[in-house]
RNA sequence: GGUCCCGUAGCUCAGCUGGAUAGAGCGGCGGACUUCUAAUCCGCAGGUCGUAGGUUCGAGCCCUACCGGGAUCACCA
């Protein structure tokens, strides 16, 4: 056996540095490592690595055969731990030893942390979820809690020092609506009163407010004051155009999307009359006109005054609110560090605006309103201070950004938020770079396609949001009654067989979500996601499962005759070769902030142990060093499938 | 109209900095449990990678145009 001393280099970088001074001492060409094309060699062919040598037939004036033959045969010669190759068209496929394999295995069989970097001294703020307090989470919501919490995760076992934080929406005059048509229509309900969880109680008044504006909406369309209204709009001609363009396109999607789900489509629902009250004067009315929302707004203002009796509405409200948030949050097994509250970042960023007007960073109108011009950033100019002296949405989170990095000293910043608020991002970037912040190249707008139901899009008004609550009992449940049929858990009592049901229907649910890269926009079939068969949290888990019943069989065991093991089969290859990519992974996954990648890995990972368990006997294994290696593989497999895991938020029952 | 994101099998999704015959799961069909948990495994069927050009030895991936879906272009948040 060649003696094997531990390297500074992974075998990729051995190799890729074996290639350069190959082509160099055959052909005489300087290349970097990094312009070399290596991937994982395919099933169908021999070797572990494959390494293109297309590139180097021009240096080379030879046929891509004959260069794969050369340099694989150096390769060989002065890289020990390639054992061999063999060459298809330009493709070099190269075989590490197993000895090589059986000694990583032998490393990393006794580290508890394996796959997770050592600290590298940077801080890094996570913010997410971030709901408003008028209503429950729903769908939208755990899609943004489990990449941002999936994202934390990754970020520190890729070595950084992670503060997880949201913002909480919890003034203006979304929570004044729930307020008031609690105080006007609750005659003092509480959620205990009535057995209902807190966020979904405020909510109920959210909803109340909406239906009761609406019927004085409705009542006031047919007055007189109205119906002026509407003459008013008809009479003017651009306004009308520039409508009846819109609701073309509207018919057109509403046509199509009757279509689709085969319902009928009526002409009487897209009028212009109709598109006018909605979509164009319901704003005017509420501000204008309305009793509901004159009150809404005196009640804002009051808030802003610090009345007191509307103050304890307000917090009293809220707490009910946090309350029911806390629960769904334990539920989904997520945590914050920090919370940071609008109602008291709402004013900040006022003064980082007065001093960026002195640095010229910002300009200022006639009318005392202050700009940015971003327009050599290929955006636009922004309004950051209106001219009355009162914040915009940007101004608070400019503050906030300021606010934060005072609080932590972060190097960088993740925001997870849709993407409907990507240009906002750029804005707010842009402007905190010019402001000269500490932390600019470090910020990052994690964002995400909305989530759709088969059915089309969520919409609150029609009540087709997926409630969070409900979906989280709705997992877990499916869990219960296939655990129930395959009745592997009798001899637990019932809290241990509940928590086990409540980890399985969470990992279907999570990692349905999760496997989709956040940028696209998901389509989520309820049916489809509590599924546990296939491509799923629990089918990963059940790799792991596996693992544990094997090892508790298996019981305390001598494993020092792993290393007489010689000749590993393919399908042990392969998985050791999975868990040395791991780090590499979980550091590529850090870097683009792309939780799914790790989602993937982990299906990928239990998929080949599945087969693995499948054709290999452990326990049974032809020779006590098969057996050895076995157990020691798979609980090294055992170990990255529970970090992986670990890393989207999932746990791992040992038994299920 | 300007800008941005997405378009891969019937459905839901992978496809790493361009590399071999584009991969999984679900659904369909057919097999494998007296043997370490069958929430598993194996096989079959299923594709003009939205369309058309271009760059390249080589394009699902890069460039251009167009088509389709979505978002955004507020002194809302």
């Amino acid at each position: 056996m060649r003696p094997h001393k531990l390297l500074p280099m992974n075998i990729i970088e051995r190799i890729q540095h074996g290639v350069v001074d190959a082509v160099k001492t055959l052909y005489g060409a300087d290349i970097t490592p990094e312009s070399i094309t290596m991937n994982s060699t395919r099933k169908e062919f021999e070797g572990d690595y494959t390494v293109v040598v297309f590139p180097y037939a021009k240096v080379a004036r030879k046929k891509p055969e004959q260069i794969g033959e050369e340099v694989g045969a150096q390769l060989v010669e002065q890289v020990a731990e390639i054992s061999g190759y063999n060459v298809i068209k330009g493709f070099l496929n190269l075989s590490v030893s197993d000895d090589f394999w059986v000694q990583f295995l032998d490393r990393i069989a006794g580290q508890d942390n394996y796959g997770r970097q050592a600290p590298n001294g940077q801080k890094v703020m996570v913010e997410f979820s971030s709901p408003n307090t008028n209503k429950p989470l729903h769908l939208g919501h755990i899609r943004n809690i489990l990449l941002g919490w999936s994202t934390a995760q990754i970020l520190e076992a890729a070595g950084y020092e992670v503060v997880k934080v949201q913002v909480v929406n919890d003034r203006g005059i979304a929570i004044c609506k729930s307020m008031l048509a609690w105080q006007r229509f609750g005659e003092g309900a509480t959620p205990a009163s009535t057995g209902t969880k807190g966020d979904h109680f405020v909510g109920e008044y959210y909803v109340r407010f909406e239906q009761e504006f609406q019927k004085e909406y409705d009542a006031w369309q047919a007055s007189t004051a109205g119906q002026q209204a509407l003459q008013q709009f008809l009479a003017d001609e651009k306004a009308v155009k520039k409508a009846e363009k819109a609701l073309a396109e509207a018919r057109k999607k509403a046509k199509n999307e009757a279509a689709r789900q085969g319902e009928t489509y009526t002409e009487e629902a897209h009028t212009l009359e109709r598109y006018f009250f909605k979509n164009i004067y319901k704003n005017t009315y509420f501000n204008e006109y309305s009793e509901l929302g004159q009150a809404a707004k005196a009640m804002l203002l009051k808030w802003e005054a610090g009345d007191e009796e509307v103050m304890q509405l307000w917090k009293q409200m809220n707490a009910w609110v946090y309350e029911g948030f806390d629960e769904t949050y334990d539920k989904l097994g997520v945590s914050f560090d920090k919370l940071y509250f609008e109602s008291d970042t709402y004013l900040l960023g006022r003064d980082a605006v007065k001093q960026g007007l002195e640095k010229g960073v910002f300009y200022e109108k006639e009318d005392g309103s202050v700009w940015i011009d971003l327009t050599d950033a290929k955006l636009d100019h922004k309004l950051v201070l209106r001219k009355d002296g009162t914040s915009v949405y940007i101004t608070q989170d400019i503050g906030t950004a300021q606010e934060r990095y005072k609080d932590f000293g972060v190097d960088k910043m993740v925001y997870v938020v849709a993407d409907e608020q990507d240009y906002h991002f750029q804005v707010l970037f842009e402007t905190l770079r010019r402001l000269g912040a500490p932390y600019a190249d470090g910020l990052f707008h994690l964002s995400y396609g909305m989530v759709d139901l088969p059915t089309g899009k969520m919409k609150s008004r029609e009540g087709t949001v997926v409630d969070a609550d409900d979906l989280i009992a709705e997992v877990v449940a499916e869990a219960k009654n296939n655990a129930e049929e395959r009745d592997t858990l009798s001899d637990l009592n019932a809290e241990a067989q509940q928590e086990i049901m409540r980890q399985v229907g969470l990992a279907a649910l999570k990692f349905f979500i999760i496997k989709v890269q956040p940028q696209k926009r998901m389509t989520f079939d309820p049916k489809e996601s509590v599924d546990m068969q296939g491509q799923t949290g629990p089918y990963v888990q059940n790799a792991y499962v596996r693992i544990q019943s094997v090892l508790r069989k298996a019981g305390e065991q001598d494993l020092s005759a792993a290393s007489a093991y010689k000749k590993l089969e393919t399908a042990e290859r392969d998985l050791i070769a999975q868990l040395y990519a791991f780090p590499a992974l979980i550091a590529e996954a850090a870097e683009a902030y792309d939780p799914s990648s790790v989602a993937n890995f982990s299906y990928d990972l239990a998929k080949s142990y599945h087969r693995f368990y499948h054709d290999y006997s452990i326990l049974n294994a032809e020779t006590k060093a098969a057996k050895a290696f076995r157990i020691k593989l798979s609980k090294a497999v055992a170990h990255s499938l529970k970090l992986a895991l670990e890393l989207l938020g999932i746990e791992v029952p040992s038994r299920m």
